[in-house]
DNA sequence: GAATAAACGAGACGGTACGTCTCGTCTTATG
DNA sequence: CATAAGACGAGACGTACCGTCTCGTTTATTC
């Protein structure tokens, strides 16, 4: 994600091993001092600057920029850390259930004041290819991936619609939840995933004339939603 | 929504017919020049200065900050002039057929290059409560009126299920489209919108057993919706 | 002084016999609440600016402008009307007596904290010949000319060198004065008015051999000064 | 001078021996550049602004403000190094003499048409504590505390009169010349500055009757000045 | 008494400089 | 070779006055 060449996430890499590179090593615990100041930035809703983070990390100016190459970077390099250790899904049960678990899965993390982050991230990124490249390594395609596998499995089971698009539906699950990212209502509280997913399961329209009797099904779900009304919309 | 107390806009207020008002009158065109300009580098994705915007429109500096408290807010009035004049609803027909007119009426715009301006304006609106508020009110609102509107009439029709929550419907129509503009994934065709409604209208479960001939209703929707994939999703 | 094409101060000019002039007159009041304003804010050492005296006085800027070309005549204008009415000499007397009288006529000003006024607009009268030309008219003139008739009158009487040069002298009686106005070191008290003149009767010189026993003469003046050394100088 | 906390000038301090600071060096030439055409810009009478400064020298305004307070602090720094290393003062001979030369030494400088610059400054120092401080410490300190040994000396050798108050005499030394540079009236040739020195010397009174051969002393004072009247005084 | 004309206030405007901020680069000394 | 310290140019920020201009209003003279 680092511009860097020689890499240092986990990094047990080959290099390590054959030979300590001549000169002074890299000090990793920099990047970690870097990245926790950017978050506490972000979190205070300050506006980032490269300056900031320098004088709070104690790490100087240019040697952020040897590493990466504007301040977006490092905030979503910062924000990644925080989130991506919570995307593990465990597949299995009925649609509705599932569907939630995957909300749960990816969308979890806006349940932290933290979230707000991600949006600004996203805006500013518009502006560095190279950062948005690596939004959607990192964020986007991991949750795609697993929302195909989802559709593609459910949709074999029969309890899922014939033809529905992955990618539109993707659109429909996160749109929502980053259009509160972006109009600064946070935290998104599990409820509203939940929400979503159920009105999305079971649509708009009221139950054809053809089972009276029947609102049952799935229906449950759709109980009554309180008109939450606290707060504006987005 | 400039920061002016005396009112430009349409504005044939009583005062303008018995008081010309005293001392030079504002140069109107100015306004003009300023907005012009302003979506002239909106569109080309040129950073936005103040610095810029008055050497590109030829007016001046402390002009521009004489009416408008900040750049974001001469962005948003910028683009407000060009995209409000097109929200003209014409209420009537099936759900279906409603709900799609809404979407082109209140997102039509999102067919435009310029339509990615927004996404920049709202993110930075979130450290300008003045600008946000304008937001809420020129955009948000009445769009979200007629929505609410519009669920209101075709549930007592008996088109709509009951009980569905106008906010939630409002977020997960808006929220798919501000995602593409956030991401640049612009222009979104009509057929977006349309697919979007169609999906929330169905919804994603497969017809129950009970009436193997129901899911006629509007039919049409769920036509194998082609799998698109051309883009990544957003 | 004003640049002012119908004249003002004192102006029983044949015109204003003959006709009063058509249109609205000008109002003689402004002119008293500008300089008014003008010697305010001199006073309290605040910057001088075209906009403080106009809200100062009340009077508007564009008015400002039409009877004064620049704010270093206003100043001027402003100390001349407070300072000039006090140069009052009184002939006679011997030298000492009648330089002393003259010093206390023509630099008594300088008591007040008012006087430093005059630096600053002399300083700033140096972009502006027209300004300076009124200070020499105003300010100047008057008292060469009676320091000229000084200097005649008593080296006819025989109590002057021969071949004084007035304008010599007066650099040497204005310049300390004007020395001390420029540094802030006001007021000036008239002691120092004395100790200058008595210096300059006396000279530096000690008393010739000639006379061993005789410091008389016009010596008393030069009683022994205490060492004032509580400002730095100048 | 600049208020630069680490010492430029001369300054071979023990620091700058033992350790070469950490970082990018300053740039010396850039003090240099910034003096030069600050000088060039008084010279040319135009109005001293750091905007022209730095587009002239081509050092950028944010540097500029770095080292320096304001522009009054910059335009006295470049007059001081253009002025200081001047006062040279070669003590010996007679009061005549002696003063002469300290005149010439300390206020030779008022020859040339730079010295004008003085005068603004000193103006302008009015409203900046610190720069008038420099300007004490820099120009008043050494020129009057040489005068005030040679006062000390000469009385001492029964040249000068006892009791003569050296504050007062430097007044009526650097006063006459401060109030031309003031009035723009440069250069200031050297005859004016022993014009001074000798009215000052001999005084005003007609010689005593007491010894009609003694005014003979250093004689020349007395030969008839020609009255000047080129110019208007100050 | 109506027309005329100047004086004036209110306010808009282009312009210039202010002093500050952050950016991203570069230069040196140190580890 | 990695880093810290720090100097620097570039350029936008938001503000303060400048001096000018355009209006509408007021107050007097003149026809």
């Amino acid at each position: 994600m680092a511009h860097d060449p020689g890499s240092i996430p986990g990094s047990a890499t080959a290099s390590s091993v054959t030979a300590a590179r001549r000169g002074r090593p890299r000090d990793t615990s920099l990047r970690t001092a870097v990245l926790r100041a950017t978050l506490e930035l972000l979190r205070e809703r300050a506006s980032l600057s490269i300056e900031a983070i320098s004088s709070r990390s104690g790490v100087s100016r240019p040697t952020i920029y040897r590493w990466w190459p504007n301040k977006t970077a490092v905030a979503l390099e910062a924000f990644m850390t925080e989130v991506n250790h919570r995307l593990v899904l465990a597949p299995g049960g009925g649609v509705d259930e599932e569907l939630r678990a995957f909300m749960h899965g990816a969308f979890g993390f806006a349940q932290e004041q933290d979230s707000v982050i991600l949006a600004s991230v996203i805006a500013s990124a518009t502006e560095h290819p190279d950062v948005m490249e690596s939004y959607r390594a990192e964020f986007l395609r991991p949750r795609q991936d697993r929302l195909a596998g989802l559709v593609a499995r459910q949709t074999r089971a029969g309890e899922l619609r014939q033809g529905i698009d992955p990618t539109l539906l993707w659109q429909l699950l996160w749109g929502p939840v980053y259009l509160r990212l972006a109009s600064g209502d946070v935290p998104v509280p599990t409820e509203f995933l939940d929400q979503v997913v159920t009105l999305l399961l079971t649509g708009l329209l009221a139950p054809p004339r053809c089972a009276p009797a029947a609102p049952a099904g799935p229906a449950g779900p759709a109980a009554p939603p309180e008109p939450r009304a606290e707060r504006e919309g987005s």
